[in-house]
DNA sequence: GCCTTGCATCAAGCCAAGTTGATCGGTTTA
DNA sequence: TAAACCGATCAACTTGGCTTGATGCAAGGC
């Protein structure tokens, strides 16, 4: 019954997570590899404050990994939760059947 | 540059919608096939106006088709946007690349 | 014609989530 | 040690989005 090997709360937490403009542009910074914090907030134009917000839903969300290396904090993407999740939302899509009979 | 056929505020629009309990209950019922507002009603336990709002956010998304029967609406799942996600990321996660040097 | 049914829509209340500014801990350089 | 820098965290405020109940409207049934 379950769409996909992902469970259907897990893949709540990551179109939660997804869910907004500011995650979203930090994902698309990402995927040209590992970036520090202090280069995020330059590239995406984010407040320190906010940009550790977003970045902490991510990771609390599987999305992201940290490294912390001296006094920087590496990020990068987790492909496997984006793949997982893409996956999930293919195995629903391949779920449709036929119109179901008028209701009474 | 951009992760695929997708623009990524579609993406992000339908991520959006997707990112609510209730909103992805509905699309699990709708993958038995088209439902009218009534069996959705008594099938997920939703108030009437609760429903169509949801309803609503997702046919606006362009996740959902609605076709009027009489005095019955009917709603069905678009494979489509699902699938136009799910390779979105599947895209987004195929960009990855190796980590990048320390920020001065 | 009137009444009932199915669904959309509206206005108001409410709450989870995002924003802001300040503070704190840890690391490096002087 | 002291000072500077990076990033996390906290509390207070604000806001967008969900919820609720009422109303509107179209399609049938009587």
């Amino acid at each position: 019954m379950a769409p996909a090997s992902l469970p259907a709360e897990r893949a709540r937490v990551l179109l939660r997570a997804l869910a907004d403009p500011h995650r979203l542009a930090v994902l698309e910074a990402l995927t040209g590899g590992e970036r520090c914090v202090c280069e995020l907030t330059a590239e995406l134009g984010l407040a320190q404050s906010k940009l550790s917000f977003h970045l902490r839903v991510l990771r609390e969300a599987g999305l992201l990994a940290d490294r912390q290396q001296g006094r920087w904090v590496y990020y990068r993407l987790r492909p496997e939760a984006l793949t997982a999740l893409g996956g999930w939302l293919a195995a629903l899509a391949g779920r449709c059947a036929e119109p179901a009979p008028p209701c009474a």
